[in-house]
DNA sequence: GTCTATACGGCGATAGAC
DNA sequence: GTCTATCGCCGTATAGAC
């Protein structure tokens, strides 16, 4: 019996298929044990290829972590930004409520076909990872997502003109917070509340996140509209 | 010139001096680079004592890292039980205010002397790497912090009887997430804000998150109380 | 260009001698 | 309590197959 050809062994690999491998093993295993918990031998047996195939496509092990981060930044990035503008667009030419500005920046995170897509899945939980970390979470976070992370805090800041100049910042640090929080997928909740919430029941997280984060932006509009009465 | 006597020598050491060394460098380094980003060696080094005599003391790295996290755990969680216990005998016989008791929990961790003591940034900063670590966060603060967790949730309840049951475990999670995003340290609130807002300003993260977070605790009350009203 | 096999220098945690 | 030795795995480079 001759043995196949090659081509046709391997036909139902697309060209750049073990590339996509390696980029979905090594997020789901960083989103898992953070950078140093991962070896890049790890990262070649599950993807089922040789060790010297990531550092081929590549290069270092940090420059594989920059790539996994930045592949599924720009698709997020645009959802969001989809988002916002639909949220602008239907309130025009009023700015839009509060509460539409928050659900337009969860939204794409939390609901949605690609929440129960393990690589998504993966993914967001590598964010949550990166935004905690002490060394990187300034410098990654800002490269990959600040520049849309300022359109909507400029779009709160329509809606609450009077704000002072840190309170936005802040609101966004207990709203970033907990969502990446949420991402983790620690499992606390659930041992915390006897199994009345789940950390993987991710459309209720967004419903109670979304309420409770509109409540303390809302806090502050208030504070500063009274402050504008007052004067 | 006759040598010192061996005691005079290490007299200024007192005895489980080197042992604490050795708490204070990993509690310093696992912060910053989570477990699998520090080595024994590393550790040693800092401490300025040999690498075994870690394992000596503590045994595998595993049982070091958890006794780091023991070391202050009853200390804080003494502080904000006496907080929480203050905030409830002031407000009695009613239930106390919501913000009172967030500020009980907040507090502790975010004012008072021990914020600018080098150990216990390293302590907080630590805990907020452990609350968002999927490998350890459900297990470990569930056993560490959970019990002092669920008198504050119980003090809520009393505040907002009203609550569903679920509610209360969301929102406490989003104050879990602001609160271990600001002890992670990142430095990107720095860059988002462009100086406006600091990472190392604690006492400024501790006035946002408190009233941020006490908003969204009320909101949560009035939604029970118009249910309860409507019924 | 894509991929595998292999090798190398270095450093890891820890056990056992002292 | 301290020092040393051991053994294994680490990231990466390279040579060459397909």
């Amino acid at each position: 019996m001759r043995p196949l050809p090659r081509d046709v062994n391997r036909s139902h690999r697309r060209k750049g298929d073990r590339r996509e491998a390696i980029l979905d093993a090594a997020e789901a295993l960083f989103s898992r044990h953070g950078y140093d918990g991962v070896t890049l031998r790890a990262i070649a047996r599950r993807a089922g290829v040789d060790v010297a195939l990531a550092n081929y496509h590549f290069g270092p092990k940090r420059d594989l972590f920059d790539a996994v981060l930045m592949r599924r930044a720009e698709i997020l990035n645009a959802w969001r930004s989809e988002a916002l503008d639909a949220a602008i667009a239907q309130a025009a030419p009023a700015a839009p409520e509060i509460e539409a500005i928050i659900r337009a920046y969860l939204r794409p995170m939390l609901t949605g076909d690609h929440v129960s897509d393990e690589g998504w899945k993966n993914y967001f939980a590598l964010i949550a990872y990166v935004n905690n970390s002490p060394e990187w979470g300034g410098q990654l976070m800002t490269q990959f997502f600040d520049p849309l992370i300022e359109r909507f805090i400029e779009a709160l800041r329509l809606s609450i003109p009077e704000a002072e100049p840190g309170d936005l910042y802040w609101a966004y640090h207990c709203l970033s917070g907990a969502l990446t929080l949420a991402f983790a997928q620690t499992g606390r909740i659930d041992h915390l509340s006897k199994g009345v919430c789940r950390s993987d029941d991710l459309e209720s997280a967004y419903e109670h996140i979304a309420r409770f984060v509109t409540a303390g932006f809302e806090e502050i509009r208030q504070k500063a509209e009274a402050r504008r009465v007052a004067s």
